[in-house]
DNA sequence: TATAAAAATTTTATACTTGAAACAATCTGA
DNA sequence: TCAGATTGTTTCAAGTATAAAATTTTTATA
């Protein structure tokens, strides 16, 4: 229980307010994106993220992969791409050579819709990370790169 | 991150960047924290924001304090403090000249625990966050304070 | 070629989350 | 006083999220 320094425990407390912090700002901005989004286009961060990896893959990704990228469960992945299909924003082909994988792909529908909304989108987040200048985003996107590194792995 | 000949629209697509890893950190963290807490603990990382708050408010809160301070929904409040309940951990309790709200308290036994609790989390938030030091942690938490401070109001 | 193991996805159970509607209690102003 | 607004909370419907089990198909291997 004993700490080595003072030192060493004031920057425990140091992280632990930094983390708050981050968390703290990183919610209200999802927030504001989240009701933003509900009122522009009647839709939700969930479903913008899975659009943005179809548009970033032209050819589609199959269910895996996009749960890998964006990080979040299969079975969840499962539940947007249904509401997406169902808004016929994204369309399920299956995967030649394999019957059990299905490829997910924007529709033409998807694609003009998230043209306009990733226009859109890139300025509210300029606009809420505006009290950022060069120096501090510089700064910051260096700093949080190191705990990109050893939190996770790949990209 | 760019050259110093920034132009407008580079800015824009810098603070898009430093947005997008800011999300990926913090929701890799949270799913690290969450994870821990479910192993540990059988808890999640929402009740325990419940706790601390309570924690630091010996005499109890409010429903309506708890979502004020936390910014979740009433309705997620409720849920929430249900569920603690059900564990024992916390308590409803009348408020005197008002019968319409609830004061929730920690129990004795919801006390232990987040005694235990918050001693551990500070120690692996302190190991996530190692990478960044005592300079990074000052500049990191002064730019978001900027923006905390536009995006919200108080604390 | 059986058959066991692995891979891709869906289903299930549970919890978190929101916004809106419903309810009850309190406050306020004519 | 008492009708209307406000406040505190819960309920509800829909969507998001996870972990774990189940299903189907493919691959490896004996």
């Amino acid at each position: 229980m004993t700490r080595q320094t003072d030192t060493q425990g004031d920057l425990s407390k140091d992280r632990l307010r930094v983390w708050l912090r981050m968390l703290k700002v990183t919610r209200r901005i999802e927030a504001e994106l989240r009701e933003r989004m509900r009122q522009e286009w009647d839709t939700t961060l969930p479903r913008f993220d899975v659009m943005s990896a179809l548009h970033r893959n032209g050819e589609g990704m199959k269910m895996s992969d996009l749960s890998g990228v964006l990080r979040v469960s299969n079975g969840n992945v499962t539940g947007i791409v249904d509401r997406l299909v169902a808004d016929g924003l994204v369309e399920r082909r299956s995967v030649e050579g394999d019957r059990r994988a299905m490829r997910v792909v924007l529709t033409e529908k998807g694609r003009v819709l998230f043209d306009d909304m990733a226009g859109v989108h890139e300025r509210w987040v300029d606009e809420l990370l505006s009290p950022i200048g060069a120096q501090g985003l510089a700064t910051v996107y260096s700093r949080l790169g190191r705990i990109a590194e050893t939190t996770g792995e790949d990209s």
